[in-house]
DNA sequence: TTATTTGTTTCATTATTTGAAATCGTGTTT
DNA sequence: AAACACGATTTCAAATAATGAAACAAATAA
């Protein structure tokens, strides 16, 4: 493990629920030495990727990662076709959606669009979006490399909710499902009572850089609204992937045109 | 200088004019062997700072970097209040107006919202802004401290137009008067025929952390018109450093004109 | 006050970085 | 097809920077 690692390995202990860090922690969290650490921070903070609160002492990041964000979404533009593309999703089903983008093999919430009518969801950017117990996640790992998902699905997953699924196999018949249908529907399991919605788009590899999903109560969801959910969302996901720069898996349904069902065949497991 | 230091000076590289790069020009850009570039991108790549173009081999900057810009944005928010406030901007002047933030002795635009009824500016987010030679800059200028003055205003300034100010003395004097008045004009000093006014928001030292301009065509532009954008900015200004939890220098001008409305331009427009 | 915790600096030892040159890989010219 | 050109990647002994225990400093708690 090379210095630069090793500095840079801190940077990923700076989440939206971390968002700022004492020294001591990121010691004990990285599993360094105390001074290694305060020599890694110092340059990361001479580098503007990190700042130090002049009174706390705490470190959180600096004003150089908007910048750096700002110039990536100059050359890959992503932020305003995805805003138009949530606006519309809201505007046709009148709920709250989000799109996470993929980092590290974390999913994180990249943009959110909130409903007009209700109060529901509390999505804020910059979470991180657990595998197994979202409706993103699923679907992200639906269309995983396999390796990845192995990786992901271990045993001890953690339950946010008692409908969380836990059981690696039955989590690995659910993706056949949604590699399927192109979408995956998922209820309860961080929020009990909200029901998500969630198709990926995909990279120049054709692996999922991304997903775009739909929250909301689910009292007032149906299995046909579920259904238009998803359809309008694979729809979407196309017109996603397209303004990414990326390719379709062969697999991925297209029905693109509203209530035709194609006849699909089984291309891969 | 360390090892970390190297690593993260190949960040800095990558601009809004330069998003993507190759290996042997970081290399002769930062002056460090090639071998060395290599291996510090290599580790910067494995940390989801830069992706390597699969087919071209260039580098650009990774979505890490979207994530870390999204986190540090749900610790300090900025985003939503200078959408906001940049709305308000626009719907009162009908101009276009942007923000820019500093980093690393360097001003870029972060935001920009556009006029609705011309074509006028091409700024677009994440550009550095010449501090000599932009209302943004010049105003940043004059508030911030002198060594930071000196460092920036140096002989040999590149002109932009034949209209850029570039002796250092005059510039000076200009910054005095800026900073009795809060805010800045500047005609022609990147753009010919485009005029700026800019003024400054504070961080928690009462130095200036970014700046909020509007920016017009000079054919429509009155002195009447530009006081009163810049009377304007000013209430901006101080809005803005309150949400970002700074305070202001004592001697900003207080020039309460809360509730004055700028129509004159849509009567002579 | 003294004890305790946290951040910062020191310094001899150790491991990593360094960079010129060789190699690989790809596309271009003869 | 072979030779060439160009940029990316790897190698390896020499040079240098990283390491971490412990000392120190500064702030906070008892």
């Amino acid at each position: 493990m090379t210095t630069i690692d090793k500095a840079l390995a801190l940077l990923a202990c700076f989440t939206a629920d971390q968002p700022s860090q004492k020294l001591t922690d990121l010691a004990r969290q990285s599993g360094m030495n105390k001074a290694g650490v305060f020599r890694y921070l110092s340059g990361l903070v001479r580098a503007g990727l990190l700042e130090q609160d002049a009174e706390t002492r705490r470190y959180r990041l600096g004003p150089e990662v908007i910048r750096l964000a700002q110039v990536r979404d100059s050359s890959i533009p992503i932020r305003s076709w995805m805003r138009r593309l949530l606006l519309q999703i809201t505007e046709q089903t009148g709920e709250t959606c989000h799109a996470a983008l993929i980092s590290q093999e974390r999913l994180f919430t990249y943009m959110v669009n909130d409903s007009p009518k209700s109060l529901q969801v509390r999505i804020s950017p910059g979470m991180q979006l657990p595998f197994h117990a979202t409706a993103s996640g699923q679907v992200f790992l639906a269309f995983a490399a396999d390796d990845f998902v192995a990786g992901q699905l271990t045993d001890n997953l953690p339950a946010f909710t008692d409908g969380t699924v836990t059981d690696p196999a039955i989590l690995r018949s659910r993706l056949q499902h949604f590699r399927k249908q192109g979408f995956s529907v998922s209820e309860g399991g961080v929020d009990a009572e909200v029901i998500s919605v969630a198709t990926p788009f995909f990279d120049a590899s054709a692996l999922p850089a991304g997903t775009i999903a739909i929250q909301a109560p689910a009292a007032r969801m149906t299995d046909s609204m579920t259904r238009s959910f998803g359809t309008l969302l694979c729809d979407i996901g196309v017109q996603a992937t397209h303004h990414y720069g990326g390719i379709l898996p062969a697999d991925f349904p297209d029905n693109h045109s509203a209530g035709v069902v194609l006849q699909h065949h089984q291309t891969r497991a």
